[in-house]
DNA sequence: GGCAGAAGTCAACAATCGTTGGCATATCGT
DNA sequence: ACGATATGCCAACGATTGTTGACTTCTGCC
C-alpha cells in the first residue's frame, strides 16, 4: 500500500523495464538491514526478534525497516528466502549417495544462518513452517526423486531423510544438546551417512 | 512475593506439615488452567500463547492464572514438567532395543501434548531449551547408558538417538510435513527401528 | 546555486501483553 | 446466622510492540 511513495518503487516504467538499475545509495542500508534481520531471526526467532533490535544492529531507525520492507512479515519473508543449492548427484556412485548428501548438508548449514533462522521460527510461525514445507517439497523432495528407484516411494524416502537431517539441525544448532555439539563433524558424517543411505536406497525394513 | 496472600500458600504450618491436604474447591480451576496452558503452549509456543487466551480456554479471568501460578514463566515451568517414563528395557533382547524404543516413543508422543509443547517452545525460549537438555541428560541419556556396551560412548549414542527421534517429532508434529504425517505409524516404526538400533549397538561406521 | 527527491530522524499512535489491586460473591466452620 | 476466608471478576497500569506521518538533512542534476 502507498507503494508509489516507497523509494524502491520509484522510477518510470522505462527504467523498470531496463532491468539493470544503477545502484542506489540506500542499497548498503538495505543489505545491512537484511543481514541484521537474518542474525536476529536466527538467534531469537520471529517473535522475539524485534524490529527495534534489528534496526539497532543495522544502526538505523526502526522506521527505515518498515519503509524498505513494508512490514515485519515481509522482511522475514525475504530474509528467509533459501535455496538449498543441492548439487548434481547424478554422477555419484549409488552406494555413496548418503555420504554425499550428509556431508553437503553440513557445509551448507555452517555457511548460512538462514536455515537455523527458518527452523527456529517455523516452530511457532505458520508462514515460516509453510516455507519449510515448500523448501522440502520443491527442493529436497524433487532431488530425492531423481535418486530413488521407485518414484512412488520418493516422497516417503525424502521425508525420512528430512527427519534425520532436520533432527540433527535441531539438536545441534537450535537446542544445542551438549553431546551433539561436541561430536566432530567428520564423526557425525560417518554415523549419519548409513542412515540416509538406507532411507534413500534400501528396501523398507531392511537393516 | 506477597506469598501469604496466595490461597495456595494459605494454612498454618501445622497443615502444611501434615502433607496430605483436603482437596480445595479451586483445584478444578487449577487443573483447567494447566490443561488449557498445555494445549496453548503446544499449539502456539511460549510467546504466542497469551495468558488471556489460556484463561479464555479455561473460562476464567486472566488474573486467576497469575494468582495461582505466579507468573507466565512459572506457569510454563509447571506445564512443561515432563517425565519420559521410559520403561525398563533390561529384559528386551539386545537386537530388538531399537524397535522397542521407537515404538514406545510413538505411544508416548501421541498420548501427551507436553512434549510437542516443549519442542515448539524450546526453539525460541532459552529456559524451555534448557528443560529439553535436562530431560535428555537425566532421562534419555541415563537410560541409554544402561543399554550400550561402552559407557564412555553413551552420551554420543544417546545424542544420535535423540537427533532421529526429535527429528521425527519436529517434522511430524510441529512442521507437519505432509509425507511425514501420512506415513502410518507402523511403517514409520519399521523404517526408524534399524536406525536407532544401529545408533545404540553398532560399532561406529558400520552399516 | 538552487531545487527535486532520496535518505534518515524523531515522536507518537494504537494495539497487545503480563501483571496488579480493589471489590464482589461464594463457601464453610462455628 | 455470622464472620472469616477462599474464589472470582473487573478495570486499569506500565511496558513493549509494529507501524505511521511529519520533519530535517543530504545528494545529485539542471
Amino acid at each position: 500500500m502507498t507503494e508509489g511513495v516507497l523509494p524502491e518503487a520509484g522510477g518510470s516504467d522505462a527504467e523498470s523495464a531496463a532491468g539493470v538499475q544503477r545502484p542506489r545509495r540506500s542499497d548498503a542500508t538495505r543489505a545491512a538491514i537484511l543481514r541484521a534481520a537474518r542474525e536476529r531471526f536466527a538467534a531469537d526467532g520471529y517473535d522475539r526478534a524485534t524490529i527495534r533490535a534489528i534496526a539497532a544492529d543495522a544502526r538505523i531507525d526502526p522506521s527505515m525497516v518498515i519503509r524498505y520492507y513494508g512490514s515485519k512479515e515481509e522482511l522475514f519473508a525475504t530474509a528467509a528466502e533459501f535455496d538449498l543449492r543441492l548439487p548434481d548427484l547424478s554422477d555419484v556412485p549409488p552406494d555413496r549417495l548418503g555420504a554425499a548428501l550428509v556431508s553437503y548438508f553440513f557445509t551448507r548449514w555452517e555457511e548460512d544462518s538462514t536455515l537455523p533462522a527458518l527452523l527456529r521460527t517455523a516452530s511457532t510461525n505458520p508462514s515460516a513452517a509453510e516455507r519449510v514445507r515448500e523448501i522440502f517439497a520443491n527442493q529436497l523432495s524433487t532431488a530425492v526423486a531423481r535418486l530413488v528407484a521407485d518414484p512412488a516411494e520418493a516422497p516417503r524416502r525424502a521425508a525420512l531423510v528430512a527427519s534425520q537431517l532436520l533432527g540433527v539441525a535441531l539438536t545441534r544448532y537450535v537446542l544445542r544438546l551438549p553431546p551433539m555439539v561436541d561430536i566432530p563433524t567428520a564423526d557425525l558424517i560417518t554415523w549419519l551417512s548409513p542412515t540416509v543411505q538406507r532411507y534413500l536406497r534400501a528396501a523398507p525394513g531392511t537393516d
